[in-house]
RNA sequence: GCGGAUGUGGCGAAAUUGGUAGACGCACUAGACUUAGGAUCUAGCGCCGCGAGGCAUGGGGGUUCGAGUCCCUCCAUCCGCACCA
């Protein structure tokens, strides 16, 4: 065997690997299992850049070292393949996306595999799969078929809903719903029409059918939830986006509030992203509580979370959506209401946004009757109250809230203090401190005082409760396009029925064109003949024209790698109760809101249902952090086809350029591959600076049009991917945003190539030494093994590849060949570089893979040290070093005689005033 | 505005969690070896200073024998949420 030759290396272990199923996952309870999840990639058309592996590099790493460690490893990797850019590509080119979605998957599983993963390919899912989506709709199914019982703080079957329903109306119940239930007796029930019986389930389903106010993107003609809208705008392609109401289906989301927060608490996930469920969850606690209007017999319920200052309450204000407004406005004030609400309404999500800081309201010309002291309050409509949040009502206490003082300031409503020597001259005052000053009865009380007695007084007079209140809304969960899963309902006299399981799935039906149809219909409006026929029937019936959102499919991807192929049940029971839960999950943080949050809201569900063994489905989270492109720029020098080096910029005209980072070598261009690089170039002339063009630099995202994208082919047919993997490792902390600069890999190809050197003689021949290693060999080799151990464990990748750095240069400078050396650090370097490590473990005699050898055990007492060489301090200044033979982390006495002696032979005799000797290594003496 | 994070050489970064700051790598400098390589090896490389020595972990203050690490404060950058009552 000659030099270090990657190329034919990798190759034949990566086939070895695919003959062999040698990561092939089996139920094998005599075994640990672990399973380390990737967030799957959606597969563009762009290809995977160097950015796109490196979570799956780092979670490759933990599998092939928790493998060495005599576990069980699940490691898949499938595809999110519905999404919207193949549906935009199918509408401009009329390929059917599948077509599209296929081509692209074949290129990034080429790629993926050039890596050397040691994915489980037989497990491999696609969402867009009929097979795999089967699922997907069957627990759509489940879901609707469920509700939520807030009693038993689970969700259940809705048959037991109806037998409730038929024996105590919906009386005695403590469900989620809509909010528009009113209460029926059994009687009532029975005599409820099966429409109107289906009416009032599908108020209680946790997937349901309502009349919502949604963002609608006229640009992409298709619904899209809260997260993915950005500022008014829509977060893919950038288009304006509006509110508009319209029949959908929802997630009852909101249901699991409770439990989604508190489940945080039981995972390993980052605090920032923890931080950012909760916030998204938005528990607020607080009190309801209701406010008659004078001269109506309607009422004003409204939430806060101060009722300790319901005394400072001067007026109310309502959201403009709210349907009362148009009943209690007095007939002075009519037309200005009227033309307020129009304009509100009118103003997108944007426009209302960008007004935040201008005031603006109307007085509806009614009073409400403040609880306490009975005063009248006018009633205000105003769009900074939000319809969506709470009641879409306020207390406006301009004394204790900003918002309310702008508008009391702007249309000149009164402002109190509540609490005593409270200065409320120039802006609101939100202290909780002192004693309340407004008359009444909760003059003189502190802020708990007065919060307790004020709930207490609400509920004597029964107009009001402590309450917690939520800010996160029920998941709309439809979109009005073709490329998505169907969804397995379909509507007899208006009413939605499920598909029976045995119909499933419910294949997305073929059409002619990919866009909505005339009259604003989804897509599948196109198909023909998309209906179905319920067993034993002979009428079809239509099917629901909407598809599931992106995030269906992913909301439960997990529990198909278990099983991946079962054709009878989403996952057997047998793998689900081996693999249970993912141990170990790496992705962006991009997903914090959205699949993370619904992934833990269907495996609750699951959960409750029977279908899953655990509350949390992951449980510990790591989020890497991007790599992004390190672009490069030429300067023009205006109007002219001359380009200047960066140094010399500033003495001319000149404008920047993106060049491509190919043409770039450590930022100094490749003059003569520039001008070939694009026609109108091929005249360029330089100023150069030293006879070299410098070029300028910036991070940005990698992306075509800088021309800073680096594909991971590229490296890898020049430095191999075991320097790939590594480089990937050693360019920071994981959870770090990092440029990729492909400079920087010679040091770890370097590193690659003295490891093989040290098993080639004359870097030629195989050969190691059969001697036993000495001492220092003993301390490299075991320190190496303790090292790496715990840098896997503990995530941080960028030390551990250091720390074989080191080993190597150590066991270089000291010629150490010796096998009980060399074997050990073949398989503490096999989760990095596997496939040089399998051709070395190969090289060494062993017949089966290393991913079968155990990690090897380190001996602790190779890492004491004997004799130490330690500073001493005297008077807090480090005079000199002495070497001396005691372990200074012992606290005992002998230990201080001993550090006391050398200390006396230092200072030459001199008795010390004091020797301090902490429990590490320093000693400080003071003379 | 609220919440979270991060600040260490020319660059990516280490620092056994309070104990010799800058390991390891890149870049750079000088040299060696050569069948001239995208090869290998040796030495140097935070700043000031000829030197002894002094100064250095965003700035300032504090606790401690000792602080990159703990506390207070200010500054900068990034991310998330944003009229949430």
């Amino acid at each position: 065997m000659a030099a270090y030759d990657f190329q034919s290396i990798e190759k034949k272990w990566q086939q070895y690997w695919a003959d062999k199923s040698s990561f092939k996952a089996t139920v094998d309870n005599k075994k640990p299992k672990f399973y380390a999840l990737d967030m799957f990639p959606y597969p563009s058309g762009a290809g995977l850049h160097v950015g796109h592996p490196l979570g799956y590099i780092a979670s490759d790493i933990v599998c092939r070292f928790k493998r060495t460690k005599g576990y069980n490893v699940l490691h898949p990797m499938g595809f999110d393949a519905f999404g919207l850019p193949a549906e935009q590509y199918a509408i401009q080119t009329g390929q059917h996306p599948a077509i599209t979605t296929q081509e692209n998957i074949a290129r990034y599983k080429e790629q993926l595999k050039n890596i050397g993963f040691s994915f489980d390919w037989s497990k491999e899912v696609q969402t867009c799969d009929p097979n795999y989506y089967k699922w997907t709709q069957w627990i759509f199914i489940q879901l609707f078929n469920s509700w939520y019982d807030h009693e038993a703080n689970k969700a259940r079957d809705i048959d037991e809903l109806i037998a409730h329903f038929e024996k105590n109306g919906n009386a005695g119940l403590n469900a989620a719903c809509d909010e528009d239930v009113v209460g029926f007796d059994a009687n009532e029930w029975k005599s409820f029409s099966e429409i109107q019986q289906h009416e009032m389930l599908l108020k209680y389903r946790l997937t349901y059918l309502s009349e919502t106010t949604v963002n609608w993107c006229p640009e992409l003609g298709t619904v899209l939830s809260n997260d993915e809208v950005k500022d008014g705008y829509s977060e893919r392609g950038g288009f304006p986006v509006v509110r508009k109401q319209m029949s959908q289906w929802s997630m009852r989301i909101t249901a699991y509030a409770e439990r989604l927060l508190e489940g945080l608490d039981s995972i390993d996930w980052p605090d920032p992203l923890k931080e950012m469920q909760r916030n998204w969850i938005g528990k607020s606690i607080g009190a309801e509580m209701t406010l008659k209007i004078d001269g109506y017999e309607d009422t004003i319920t409204v939430f806060t979370t101060r009722i300790d200052t319901v005394y400072g309450l001067t007026f109310m204000v309502l959201a403009p959506e709210l349907d009362i407004i148009q009943k209690i406005t007095t007939s002075e004030q009519k037309e200005a209401v009227e033309t307020y609400i129009e304009v509100a309404k009118n103003k997108s999500e944007r426009d209302r946004m960008t007004h935040v800081k201008k005031v603006s309201g109307v007085f509806t010309g009614a009073y409400a009757i403040h609880p306490f002291s009975g005063e009248k309050l006018p009633i205000w409509a105003a769009d900074y109250v939000l319809a969506g949040y709470g009641t879409g009502a306020v207390m406006a206490v301009p004394g204790g809230d900003q918002r309310d003082y702008d508008f009391a300031k702007h249309f000149d409503l009164p402002i109190l203090p509540i609490y005593e020597g409270m200065d409320i001259t120039e802006e609101a005052n939100p202290t909780k401190e002192g004693m309340i000053i407004n008359p009444g009865i909760l003059e003189g009380l502190t802020y708990e005082e007065a919060t307790n007695k004020a709930i207490s007084f609400l509920e004597e007079k029964g107009i009001g409760s402590k309450k917690i209140n939520y800010r996160i809304r029920d998941a709309i969960f439809a979109r009005q396009r073709y490329w998505g899963e169907p969804v397995p309902i379909y509507f007899k006299e208006g009413i939605p029925y499920p598909v029976a399981d045995e119909d499933l799935p419910i294949v997305l039906p073929e059409v002619d064109k990919y866009l909505p149809t005339a009259d604003g219909d989804p897509p599948l409006a196109r198909a023909e003949n998309f209906t179905y026929t319920p067993k034993g029937s002979n009428e079809s019936y239509p099917i629901e024209q909407s598809t599931m959102p992106g995030w269906a499919g992913s909301s439960w991807y997990w529990y198909r790698y278990m099983d991946a192929s079962n054709e009878n049940a989403f996952v057997s029971d047998e793998a689900r109760d081996y693999w249970k839960d993912v141990d170990l999950y790496i992705g962006g943080t991009e997903h914090a809101t959205g699949h993370l949050l619904y992934s833990r809201f269907w495996n609750k569900f699951l959960c409750d249902r029977g279908y899953a063994n655990e509350e949390e489905p992951f449980k510990k989270l790591v989020n890497q952090g991007m790599i992004q492109g390190r672009s490069n720029f030429v300067y023009r020098k205006k109007g002219t086809n001359e380009f200047v080096s960066l140094n010399l910029k500033d003495q001319f005209e000149t404008s920047p350029m993106h060049v491509d980072v190919g043409l770039v070598d450590n930022d100094v261009l490749d003059t003569d591959s520039f001008k070939a690089w694009r026609p109108d170039l091929k005249d360029a002339e330089f100023i150069l600076e030293d006879g070299k063009y410098i070029c300028d630099y910036e991070v940005e995202k990698m992306s075509k049009s800088k021309y800073n994208v680096v594909n991971p082919d590229d490296i890898i047919e020049r430095y191999g991917a075991d320097t790939l993997r590594m480089y990937e490792m050693f360019l920071g902390p994981l959870e770090q945003f990092k440029p990729w600069n492909t400079h920087g890999i010679d040091g770890v190809y370097k590193f690659l190539r003295k490891f093989w050197r040290l098993f080639h003689e004359n870097e030629e021949a195989f050969s190691v030494s059969e001697e036993s290693p000495n001492k220092d060999e003993q301390k490299i080799i075991h320190r190496t093994i303790k090292k790496v151990e715990e840098d896997i464990n503990s995530l941080s990748l960028n030390t551990s590849v250091s720390t074989l750095m080191i080993a190597v240069n150590e066991l270089t400078a000291l010629k150490c060949n010796k096998r009980e050396v060399l074997e050990k650090l073949v398989i503490t370097l096999s989760p990095f570089a596997p496939h040089m490590a399998e051709e070395l473990w190969q090289l060494l005699g062993h017949s089966e893979g290393v991913s079968k050898a155990s990690y090897p055990a380190y001996d602790e007492s190779y890492l004491t040290e004997s004799t130490h060489e330690y500073p001493i301090s005297i008077n807090g200044k480090v005079r000199a070093k002495i070497a001396f033979a005691i372990d200074m982390s012992n606290e005992d006495i002998e230990s201080q005689v001993l550090a006391h002696e050398a200390v006396m032979k230092w200072t030459e005799g001199k008795p010390p005033k004091k020797v301090i000797i902490v429990p590490k290594r320093i000693i400080n003496v003071v003379l």
